[in-house]
DNA sequence: TATTATTGTATCATTTTGTTACAATAATAA
DNA sequence: TTATTATTGTAACAAAATGATACAATAATA
């Protein structure tokens, strides 16, 4: 029996904790042509889960959210909204904590507070996948990257929960220009064409890409990339806030 | 002392609700050229409130919503959405609950569920103003249509919940087509572009307008409208679903 | 019957977007 | 050294969308 995992996450109040409230966290990161989003695998059982946590008594929810994406990338500063709370009283599923909770030993009552129904915030995330450190939570074995077409089981709601995250980026991408923060600070033209075009799911065209982009005013051009490929080498940009 | 309302509404032990979770609603309706808000003034007190309410255990959080919006306005069927969830612990303040119950003959224990800390999910709905029929709650003298800049003083973060529903309203309102849900069935061009300009704060290119809306191919043409105004009287339209 | 206010739409100018083309490289092969 | 190749940056033109103006078509009133 693990006396610490029972005190710190699975105390038997929930003491110091809103109740009945969670937080979900979709962390999205662009690597490989590909997007991907952080999950955990849940100790002693084959699922998988979100980045999520609880929401201290005296903490606002905005920032737990950041507490939680910290905890699980050890960032800050990071693009972090709310899309959706999910509030379906059918998504409530205990089975998967009760196996957890079993395997350690620990029998929890039915009427043990994270064995009910608990309504979840979802957040969306956009960090720069070279600079996120992957951390497991005390119930999970991993915290790794899953590209979106090879997800693996999800808890709960936790599939569906990713799929409205990734059309709520989907039609914000363009005009709240959120779309640099998947990318590192500098980055060549043709690597934040392949991020809308992952993104959006179609191919769009260069010429007018480039153009609109650099009409916008809101990248600073740097220095130019020597690739290594048997090309002209392409400038790198930096994002820059307007005014 | 209010028995009825101190059992149904202010049950000293929350019994049947979610813990800690409320929902409050924006409803706005158009008229008079103006975009309103439904509010309610709270008894006891000189404060007004949004239309809330908390979750039943067996409920889910939307139906909630549309249950509160059919209380307050006896319409069903409407469009209503999410926009934001307000979890700042500074947005909680007892005051006027306490003030209220106390009017009442009930004084609460300082742990009373209703006094504690709340996170609120807000909603949005759009409704025909001729339609709703305006009903206070049991807490309530009265519930009235008021002018967005003419609110008057409201409970808590009521008036920031207001700014952040209009904002996702204006920025909807375009894109996702929801302006239709304001006006009654049929309307005239005329009607249509000044809740346009209300709405979005701004004057707007009449020929250019029209054009674009007839583009959509989501307006039916009707009969004309005899205004009795000294003009050529305007068609009337109907929006109809696209496919 | 003329006047007035508004509506519906045509017309042209301007801006934005789609498409094609081509010069400018940076590596590699001949 | 000199083609060859792939990709980049941008020009040039076409097409579509939007802005701006104009005007004929009413429906009431004078």
């Amino acid at each position: 029996m693990d006396n610490e995992f029972i005190k710190q996450e699975m105390n038997v109040t929930g003491e110091g904790f809103l109740p009945g409230l969670a937080i979900d966290t979709v962390i999205f990161g662009f690597h490989d042509d590909e997007l991907k989003v952080l999950l955990l695998s849940y100790k002693h059982t084959d699922l998988y889960a979100l980045p999520g946590g609880f929401i201290h008594v005296d903490e606002d929810v905005n920032e737990a959210a950041r507490r939680v994406l910290f905890s699980r990338t050890g960032l800050i500063n990071i693009f972090l909204e709310q899309f959706y709370v999910f509030g379906d009283k059918s998504r409530h599923d205990a089975t998967p904590l009760k196996t957890i909770m079993k395997a350690r030993g620990f029998t929890p009552p039915e009427d043990h507070w994270l064995l009910k129904r608990f309504v979840s915030v979802g957040y969306y995330a956009l960090v720069d996948f070279t600079k996120a450190i992957p951390t497991p939570d005390s119930i999970s074995d991993s915290c790794d990257w899953f590209g979106l077409d090879n997800l693996p089981t999800l808890m709960q709601d936790h599939r569906q929960i990713i799929g409205k995250a990734l059309q709520t980026l989907q039609a914000n991408l363009d005009h709240k220009l959120i779309g640099f923060n998947l990318l590192s600070e500098n980055f060549t033209m043709g690597d934040l064409q392949r991020l809308y075009e992952t993104v959006l799911n179609k191919k769009l065209i260069r010429a007018a890409f480039q153009r609109k982009m650099l009409a916008l005013g809101i990248l600073e051009r740097l220095a130019k990339k020597w690739t290594g490929g048997a090309h002209k080498a392409p400038y790198l940009y930096r994002f820059v806030a307007r005014d």
